[in-house]
DNA sequence: CGCTTGAATGATTGCGCAATCATCCGAGAA
DNA sequence: TTCTCGGATGATTGCGCAATCATTCAAGCG
């Protein structure tokens, strides 16, 4: 390295040493100054503060890492944030972490497994204290090496049977047989479905057809369309359902945002909504409330889930011995009834 | 510390010397094999690959930072993610930050300067190699504390005459006077607003009130709504202006979320929109094209923004004799004409 | 008065890596 | 043959901090 020691350096950031000359205390005084105030005395810490006002000192949290294996950062890996069901979920879970002092670091997978493994790779690099996954599907390659890191991880929006670590969601099958119940219900019978290709919407769609199947209701039409969910491939979906003749009673949609572009692909066709052709949504956006009709849809309280991950990762963090407890939070799911249906 | 030397810890993540021991060869040649693969042999380079593969090894990047002075860690504050205009700009610019080998810290403000402030120190402390920040109103202590650190910085979403480094973004002033010559030229004379309280709204709000009063237009009714933009405010909004029927010929609304609650709450009070009510849009959101009626709105190209950002900062990053280029992108705006008005 | 006690502070060390400088060795030139 | 040169590899050091252990000192006690 070029620099001898610790000299004043006018360049670069000041560091605790500089801070410590001014305060006229040792280095370690200062780091405890900072980090655990309750352990200098009061006149130290009012000296030292004041020395870190007046150089601007800025800790280097990848040297605080380094030396106390703590990185006070946690990875969130989601699909995308673009129009996103997941938002909800970061934004409360990011201030929840931010007001305890832990940064979040965003890794984008694009709905793509295989992404989740390079992004995870480049992750783990940054030791986070603890990683929050959306869903429960990982490459075989994804699971080991998270198991293999010991740090505390939690999967969100999915329930499934063997977690890698915490879990906080709900049930898509049960949301699927929910769906079901209500539609047949209403008396409806003709049912088609209009769905992204991700894992968990077509879980949903998957447990509604055996819920149906189960009473006597084998013909279900879908329109499967890829990723991301936009207006235009609702829109796209509910059109390709009607060309073919299959679109019947009632349209299923895997988010509220394919449901608004299903209602804006029956208002252009002057189709009633819902005497014609019901439309039910998921998940609850704060549009769903809003639409022409409103929308019927599944509610998912997102900011509960982001805040109870931050409840499960704070807990862990605060008392590693509860390693491998068996947080399994189902966060449930509430349908609601709304003109569209 | 605990450990001596570097034992082989069956415990800990294994480290550059675990793998050269595997490899035999010196720890700093793995360094080189991960990090310059094109001045090791080949030979070497797929022994000591294979020694990683079979230790499983992560570089610990924090270590990695310490020694170089470069985290490889680009950090984005911005409002809030929450059905946010800005998403698509912080999905692209994360994609090619990614696809650099750089990584996104991620720190959400809240539209308030304080919370910025704060924020901005607590990033600090990972000593990132590039901040972006959304629009350019910082309290004096950020902009200080930012011009201080010689890191690059875009202010992303908005122009302005001194920015603090580099500016991506376009004229919140030109957005608000086009508004208003496109509707003068169609006609309406009776204007009202509903705008959130963010500081880029009112700047378009304010422009579009001179540009109105220079046309001899000096009455202009106004609701101010706090963030976040949802339908239900702009439901709000209308209802008020309505209320004390201030809301004219035309609502302007200083987001499409907003314009979407517009129409909602005329649909429901049986109001024609355009034939009694028109209602103009602001960021054309994907669903702006198809809501009932079409929203006529001002088209934004986040995607191109965020790019943009990508690019100037990976050329700074790759060239730091750059420093203090006068990178000052303007990506302009359409005002894109639907049904609404 | 000497002792213990515990709060406050300090000295030393190493976290895991890359920058820097040093060394080695084989190919080609003189 | 000897020398030079440059590609490949290695040894050493320090990035800035916190863990650990050591020291100091005043208060309290018999």
């Amino acid at each position: 390295m070029s620099r001898k020691a610790s000299s004043p350096r006018p360049g670069g950031n000041p560091t605790l040493i500089d801070v410590a000359r001014v305060a006229g205390v040792s280095p370690i005084t200062v780091s405890r100054a900072l980090g655990r105030p309750e352990v200098v005395s009061d006149a130290t810490r009012r000296r030292v503060l004041e020395a870190v006002r007046a150089t601007g000192y800025v800790p280097n949290l990848a040297a605080g890492s380094l030396a106390s294996s703590r990185s006070r950062l946690v990875a969130i890996l989601l699909p995308t944030i673009a129009n996103s069901i997941f938002a909800d979920t970061v934004q409360s879970l990011t201030e929840r972490l931010a007001g305890a002092g832990y940064q979040t670091l965003l890794g984008l997978t694009g709905y793509l497994p295989e992404q989740e493994e390079a992004l995870l790779e480049a992750l783990l690099g940054r030791r986070p204290d603890g990683i929050v996954l959306t869903g429960t599907q990982h490459t075989e390659a994804s699971r080991e090496r998270l198991r293999r890191t010991g740090i505390p991880q939690v999967e969100a929006w999915d329930l499934c049977a063997r977690p890698l670590d915490m879990l906080v969601g709900f049930s898509h099958e049960a949301v699927g047989r929910a769906v079901a119940d209500y539609l047949l219900g209403k008396g409806y019978r003709r049912i088609s479905v209009v769905s992204l290709d991700d894992p968990r919407g077509l879980r949903r769609y998957h447990s509604l057809l055996q819920a149906l199947a189960e009473q006597g209701i084998g013909e279900v039409a879908a329109e499967i369309l890829p990723a991301p969910a936009t207006l235009a491939e609702g829109r796209e979906g509910l059109r390709h359902l009607l060309e073919r003749g299959q679109a019947g009673e009632v349209v299923v949609c895997s988010s509220d945002t394919l449901a608004q572009g299903v209602l804006a692909e029956a208002a252009s066709r002057q189709i009633a909504v819902p005497g014609q052709l019901a439309v039910m949504g998921f998940g609850d956006l704060s549009s769903a409330a809003h639409t022409h009709p409103p929308l019927s849809t599944v509610r998912i309280d997102g900011p509960r889930i982001g805040q109870s991950i931050a409840e499960a990762l704070l807990a862990r963090f605060a008392e590693p011995g509860l390693a491998r407890n068996p947080l399994r939070m189902d966060v449930g799911f509430e349908l609601i009834e709304r003109a569209s249906t």
